[in-house]
DNA sequence: TTGACAGTTAGCTAACCATGCAAGTATTGT
DNA sequence: ACAATACTTGCATGGTTAGCTAACTGTCAA
């Protein structure tokens, strides 16, 4: 029950949730665009990163100085399918979408991928 | 993307996963077996059901003095195909679902009916 | 009507958690 | 080596929440 436990109270935080929604719809992103996106600091996007990269949603790759994110390939298929349609349609995470698709801080991300949602 | 967010966060707390879980396995069950599985009080098992009831993942019915509770009808179908598995063979649920046949307190619970995990 | 029982709500406390700032680590470029 | 950039971690703080007891509402029985 722990890893589902876990991987729920990933899940249940505004932010996390907003990530999650990001990565379903960029495959993948680097954590000044998630910092970015959601509007805090380095700092936080990196704890809420932590967190869900401990409950196994979330995979990540170290290439210099950026580290790049995207879901775990043990992503549970069954929660993706319940996520993804809902979220597509929310009108906040429209505008996380276009919002990340402007930030050009680390020009290495391309965050252009199979669009998951 | 509140109406997720509000079944998220539902369902990321021990004590209401074991509710769920109990309930996917016992069709109904009243107040009296839902504090008495948990081990806790009547009050906070009752704020247990009102949230999850406010997140549309619960229906109850009340019979006389007694409040019987099941899962939603709109229980998202995806959660369930998630959740039925793991938690089925979960030793602290298990524990749970032997421990709710002893309750025998209020007699008008019959907790029979088809097991959905 | 009175009492007992089942459940809910209010008020409180303690624990948890999201966040920011500041300091630390790691990597790149000059 | 030094500085700059990208991220992580330690610590403090404010907000949220699970839990309790106590008081309240509603139902049934004597």
């Amino acid at each position: 029950m722990n890893a589902i436990l876990d991987q729920l109270k990933a899940l249940s935080d505004r932010n996390r949730l907003r990530i999650v929604a990001a990565l379903l719809h960029a495959n993948e992103l680097c954590a000044c665009q998630i910092s970015e996106m959601l509007g805090v600091s380095g700092a936080t996007a990196s704890r809420h990163m932590g967190l869900l990269i401990r409950a196994d949603l979330v995979a990540s790759r170290k290439e210099g100085r950026w580290v790049f994110y995207k879901l775990s390939p043990t992503f549970p298929a069954h929660v993706r399918e319940w996520l993804a349609s809902p979220l597509s349609k929310d009108p906040e995470i429209k505008k996380d979408q276009s919002r990340v698709k402007k930030i050009t801080g680390c020009n290495e991300c391309d965050p252009t991928g199979p669009d998951l949602l």
